[in-house]
DNA sequence: TTCCGTTATGTTTACAAATGAATAACGATA
DNA sequence: TATCGTTATTCATTTGTAAACATAACGGAA
């Protein structure tokens, strides 16, 4: 036929999703630019969104993934802590894993 | 810390969905049942729903894996096709491929 | 011809999620 | 103390998806 498999895969704990290709690529702008304000309007998400989204990894985390200052030398900002960086190696790996697998099993589609 | 992976996997055309987890339950039950009524009720599905996702498995579908009977005895039915019982097979099948490899996955969270 | 249970469709409601607007709080620095 | 850019937070609006509702069409059987 034509068909192709696609995938998805996320982190959770208990209380609920904790890591996600949107929150590691926020995570990922946000230690490049060190701001969740320019990190979000660099992939066109509303602040307010991508501002749960940063409470959210962090209240799910044991140690926070991210550091918030409000105010000071230049308004502030935030900063990737050393686990958060860990945990967005952790997540590409799981990505590329993930994505050569499904590759893999694409030809078990050839008998539909 | 205790995080997992969870993930979702479906079959996809250049027109878009083709199979998945909803899907392939409904035909297994229209299989069993005979009907898209009967099997929508019975996974408490909106025959009108239950009805699109048919459509939408059928036109994609080089061959039909399903046919709907309108009128007649006992007012109709719908039967699944060889193909359809091959998809369910090759489905169920990946379902079970994945669920093993995300398990075998779940260690590189450990690290976490 | 009437009845029945199913398939076939369009329309409307309801709900949830994303977005946008607006404003306050913050704290180093000039 | 005034400024500035950022974080923090509420609220109204929009958008998209799912559910619910309402009929029509169908065709064998009584």
């Amino acid at each position: 036929m034509d068909a192709f498999i696609k995938h998805r895969f996320w982190v959770e704990t208990k209380e609920g999703k904790f890591l996600g290709d949107g929150r590691i690529e926020l995570l990922e702008l946000i230690e490049k630019l060190g701001s969740i304000n320019k990190a979000a309007a660099e992939m066109k998400m509303a602040y307010r969104k991508a501002w749960g989204l940063c409470q959210s990894m962090n209240e799910h985390s044991s140690r926070p993934l991210i550091i918030q200052q409000t105010g000071g030398k230049r308004g502030g900002g935030t900063q990737v802590t050393e686990d958060g960086k860990r945990a967005i190696k952790v997540y590409r790996e799981l990505q590329k894993n993930f994505e050569m697998y499904t590759a893999s099993q694409s030809d078990l589609l050839k008998t539909l």
